[in-house]
DNA sequence: GTGACTTTGTGCGTGCGTTCACAAAGGCTT
DNA sequence: AAGCCTTTGTGAACGCACGCACAAAGTCAC
């Protein structure tokens, strides 16, 4: 997030920037901006604030974004299609390798400049193109088993868009995105403002449950 | 998550379920989920566990999805385009109102059964359908404007999926997803996995930046 | 060069979510 | 009917992230 309010910053040509400033860009408190910059060394000017430039660069190189990083997407559906035309991977750094289906309507299809291959290729496009990051965009009943087979041909992290929790072995990183569950937190949250339902009395601020704040959130009681 | 868990379950034929059981399937430990439970009440049975149908229910209609909620999409590119047609909405009582674009030459399309409109007709789409939540699928530049106006006209939940830090009123909220740092988070893993860039001291276990943990999740030293 | 002002870096307190561990409760067997 | 076994519901402790507030540090003006 703050390298995203920096690039911004950039573009714009400020040069230089406050605790203050950038903590606001991104949507977070300023102690804690400052006290997350810190932990990448002292980087910043008492009296003056953050070198836009320089801070861009250190907290690219530590997020690992001055090297290419392979992807590979697994099912090409109405997602898979989104993820393979969406540009801001490939401006990230992230190069996407295969795409890749088990339906044979799909396999040969062109996609984003890309030639959709069958899923029976998985291991020898993992293997060749040296592909550390899947990205599995496959229905949900297939989608531990497609798992299961990257992990085994060397994948060690893995994006998750199918609503399925995957089981995976030490060592390996798993990260989801679950469309429907952040209507779904919505439209919680939607229900209570409107007096909740059946009755039930609305909860009290502080009473949502777990893992629903965000950037900017306001609950009302 | 639970619900997933419990529909699946469901489906299966299975009609009683311990906490440790769906804990395991949902990814979480089971005293949370037995915490997370009793908040709706004592719905258990000790000795036995939970009945599912009737958690099924409960959880529904504590989430909202026991009503319809009326969903817009603004911004139909690859990725609206992808959300317009992802039948994870419908199943679980979203439905699509209108699909928008501010661009002429994807507007009047037929995307998923349903004609792309111009974003002039944002107020009188939201305001006749009755949309409650608003998903910005636009780019950058376009998605605080395209926020004020929604809000503005009525809207009170936004799903986004722009990469900006969205401001709204109080009152209104906001969720985001972000595609490119769900990947810039799993590389930034990747990297440490790798040893560190540049000869840099890979960090200890706990060292990861907030906000990276996840259902399954394993860093090494 | 000196003083005043600005902004960083961080120790400390607070609040919250998670987990452990156990008592209470219900079912099942004999 | 009684006792054993399983599982829930929850009090208490732990750990962590966040935010406040301030001292240290550096800049700028005079």
């Amino acid at each position: 997030m703050y390298l995203r309010a920096l690039t911004a910053l950039q573009e714009r040509g400020v040069s230089t920037v406050s605790s203050e400033e950038l903590a606001a860009a991104a949507g977070v408190n300023s102690a804690k901006l400052r006290k997350d910059l810190s932990h990448l060394g002292s980087y910043g000017t008492r009296g003056v604030g953050y070198e836009v430039e320089y801070l861009v660069y250190q907290i690219s190189r530590e997020l690992g974004l001055t090297q290419d990083w392979v992807v590979a997407i697994i099912g090409v559906g109405n997602l898979g299609r989104a993820l393979a035309g969406y540009g801001g991977f490939a401006s990230r750094g992230f190069r996407v390798a295969g795409l890749l289906d088990a339906d044979e309507s799909i396999v040969g299809q062109e996609i984003s400049g890309m030639t959709v291959q069958n899923t029976d290729r998985l291991e020898d496009i993992i293997a060749g193109h040296g592909v550390s990051i899947a990205v599995i965009a496959t229905p949900a009943g297939a989608a531990q088993g497609v798992c299961d087979r990257v992990v085994a041909a060397g994948v060690t992290s893995v994006l998750n868009f199918a609503p399925v929790v995957l089981s995976v072995p030490d060592g390996v990183d798993v990260r989801k995105v679950d469309l429907s569950i952040e209507l779904q937190i919505l439209a919680f949250h939607e229900q209570r403002k409107a007096g909740g339902p059946d009755g039930l009395a609305p909860l009290a601020a502080g009473d949502a449950p777990p893992g629903t704040t965000q950037y900017v959130e306001t609950v009302e009681a």
